[in-house]
DNA sequence: CAGGGACTGCACCATGAGTGCGGTTTTCCT
DNA sequence: AGGAAAACCGCACTCATGGTGCAGTCCCTG
C-alpha cells in the first residue's frame, strides 16, 4: 500500500485533542466492561479523566456518540488482532488446516490473557443493551460479527479444499461456531471468574475442527 | 414442627399481592431483556403495570431486590424447562447417548422459539452488568451456570460409560461447551436478529457430541 | 500576534432512584 | 358484621445523572 509520507495531521497537533479523547474512551471502555453502558456515568469519567463536563461534550455529542466511537475503535483494533494472529500462524505452518489449528491455539492463549486482565467484550456488552443506541451503533455490531464470521468461513473453505470434511456439518455453521464459542466463553468465564474456561472452550472447538477434517 | 392451623397465608390472600408482584416482574423482565437492567426505569414499569411508586416499593426494597427476584424466578423456571426437556428424551429413547442427542434436538427447537419471541437471556444480561448488583445476585448467577454445567456433565458421564469416547477431550469441557454455545448463540442470534443461528449452533454442538462418542 | 483548537466555569433543566409517611381500599379471619 | 392486616395510593422531597447553553480562557501554530 502506498501511504504518503506526511499524510493527515502533522504529528504534534493531533496529540492534544486526540489524546484526551482517547483517554476518555479508555476510561469509558473499562467502566463499560465492568458495569455496562447505562451504569457508566459521565461524571465518573470526568473525574477519572480530570476534565470538565464541557470538555467531555466538546469531544462527544452525547453518550450514544461515545458508544459509537467505542465500538468503532474496538472494531479496528480487534480485527487486526485476529488477522495478525492467524497471519502469524500462516507464516509458521503451510497446511491451511494446521495453520488454522495453530491460530486457534494462539487465540486461546491471547483470549485467556485478555479475559484475565479485563473480562468482557464490548460487542457482547452492547448487544445486551442495544435498544439504548441508535441504528448506527446497532449496525456496527452486526457488521463486526459478520465480518469475523466471514473471515473464519473463508479459512475453513480453504481448509476443506485440502482436507475434505469427514463429518457432515455446514462450514458456515462451523465458522459461526467459533464466534459463538468466543462470545459464550466470555460470558461463562466472566460469570464464574475463571478466565481459563475461555481458553479451554476455544481448544474444545479446535478439537472439533480437527475431528471434522482429520477424523477421530 | 407444630404449625398452627391457620399459619402461613391462606391460599386466597396470597393471590392479590403475588399477582401484582408477578406482573411487575414480567414487565421488568421484558424490559431488561430488551434494554438491559440499568436502562430499565422504574417509572416505566409503574406505567405499564398501572401502579404507583409506593406500590412498587411495597413489593421490592429497591432495584437490586427486583434483580434478585428476577434471577431467582428465572432459575426455578429454566431449571425445570431443561430438566423436563431431557427427561422427555429419556422416556422416548433408552440409550443415554441417543437420549442426549434427542434432548439437544428438542432444545434447539425450544431455544429457537424462545429467541424468536423474546431474544436474550436474563443470566447473560446480568453478567454483563454485574457490578451494579450485590453479592447475592452475583452468587446466584454463578450457581445457575454451575448447576446447569453439572447436569450436562452428569449426562455425558452416563453416556461415556456405554460409549467410550473416541476423541480426546475432557468431558467437563464438553459439558461446559453446551452452556457456552447456548450463551454465545444467544448473543450472536440476538445481535444479527436471526433466531435460527441459535438452533443451528446447538445442532452443531450435537454433531460434535455424536462424533465424540460414535466417531465419524 | 491573530485565530482556531481545546478546553474551563457556571447556571440551569429533566428524568430517574429512592425515602417518608399518612391515608385509603381490599381481603380475609373470626 | 367487624376488625386487622395486606395491598396499595398521594404527595412532597432529596440526590445523582444526562444534557444544554454560553461566555471566557489558555495555548499552539502559522
Amino acid at each position: 500500500m502506498v501511504q504518503s509520507l506526511t499524510r493527515e495531521r502533522p504529528v504534534q497537533r493531533v496529540a492534544k485533542g486526540e489524546q484526551t479523547r482517547d483517554r476518555i474512551m479508555d476510561i469509558a471502555e473499562a467502566s463499560v466492561l465492568e458495569k455496562g453502558f447505562a451504569a457508566t456515568s459521565i461524571d465518573e469519567i470526568l473525574f477519572e479523566a480530570c476534565i470538565t463536563k464541557s470538555g467531555f461534550f466538546y469531544h462527544f455529542r452525547d453518550k450514544n456518540d461515545l458508544a459509537l466511537a467505542l465500538i468503532e475503535r474496538f472494531r479496528e483494533r480487534n480485527l487486526s488482532i485476529f488477522e495478525e494472529n492467524f497471519a502469524r500462524a500462516d507464516e509458521l505452518v503451510e497446511d491451511p488446516l494446521q495453520a488454522f489449528l495453530l491460530g486457534l491455539k494462539l487465540l486461546a492463549e491471547i483470549m485467556a490473557e485478555v479475559q484475565t486482565e479485563r473480562p468482557g467484550c464490548l460487542v457482547s456488552t452492547f448487544v445486551f443493551q442495544d435498544q439504548q443506541f441508535d441504528g448506527r451503533v446497532r449496525q456496527m455490531l452486526v457488521d463486526v460479527i459478520q465480518v469475523w464470521c466471514a473471515q473464519f468461513l473463508a479459512r475453513l473453505e480453504r481448509v476443506a479444499e485440502v482436507h475434505p470434511p469427514r463429518v457432515d456439518i455446514p462450514l458456515a455453521d462451523l465458522a459461526d461456531m467459533l464466534m459463538t464459542v468466543i462470545d459464550g466463553g466470555i460470558i461463562v468465564s466472566k460469570a464464574l471468574q475463571e478466565p481459563q474456561i475461555m481458553a479451554r472452550q476455544i481448544l474444545a472447538y479446535r478439537t472439533f475442527v480437527r475431528t471434522v477434517f482429520l477424523g477421530t
